[in-house]
DNA sequence: AAAATATACTTAGATGTTCTATGTATAAAT
DNA sequence: ATTTATACATAGAACATCTAAGTATATTTT
């Protein structure tokens, strides 16, 4: 199953920021990371996701850099900052107090999750 | 804390759904219960709320209804049809899902949730 | 009694975000 | 040689939410 488009929305940036502080990417390979690591579930396109990109450089969340790697093609990779990973901090916060609150607002109906 | 407004988007109809499923109920009220249910860390406007409520009539997963109360004041009822709840349904397994690709898109962050 | 506050619903228009669609270009596979 | 996968980019469309304002009644405070 593919998840709704807006659920994610709200997430995109706690996914990215998430997977750089693990290690630099591209933009390009992020969309295939979350793919498999998601089993298809979250799907991005690029059009959607490199305006994201950019949002965050602008932020200061991210700085980028070329580079090319074992192959000839010339490949933009994106590196988190101290910045970025403050907000990575807050944005893990949220979506604990998130997820738990939805809990709490569904937890008084009595089949929820059934 | 507050949560992030495009956090919440994406659940809104999950959260409005879930309450009807339980109880007919009118706006304003909806709004104090999630608040309440979520120790305020969601907290809806009406001009955020009504037009939802108004688009979930419009294709059908609720109804309402007008009520004067134990008060004085005339109060416009909600109510869950069963589209709605089939709808409802639906949206409780995307976000099982969602959730749970999320942890997984993080799992692989050493320090996810730390 | 008057004023202020809480309740209750509504909508227009601004804002913001994402998506579609399209374009460019190279490398790999058929 | 042609197709597919990789890789980045952006304009404009489409969509959703929020702000702000308006209306009206009931309750509470002064």
């Amino acid at each position: 199953m593919k998840i709704d488009k807006n659920l994610i929305g709200g997430s995109t940036i706690l996914i990215l920021l998430a997977l750089l502080d693990e290690k630099d990417m591209y933009g390009y390979q992020i969309i295939k990371e979350i793919e498999k690591r998601s089993d298809e579930a979250f799907q991005f396109r690029e059009g959607s996701l490199y305006p994201v990109l950019h949002k965050l450089q602008n932020n200061g969340y991210v700085k980028s850099y070329m580079a090319t790697g074992d192959t000839g093609k010339s490949r933009k990779y994106y590196q988190i900052t101290k910045k970025g990973r403050k907000q990575l901090k807050e944005e893990q916060e949220q979506w604990n107090l998130f997820s738990l609150s939805i809990n709490k607002v569904l937890g008084g109906s009595a089949n929820a999750f059934s």
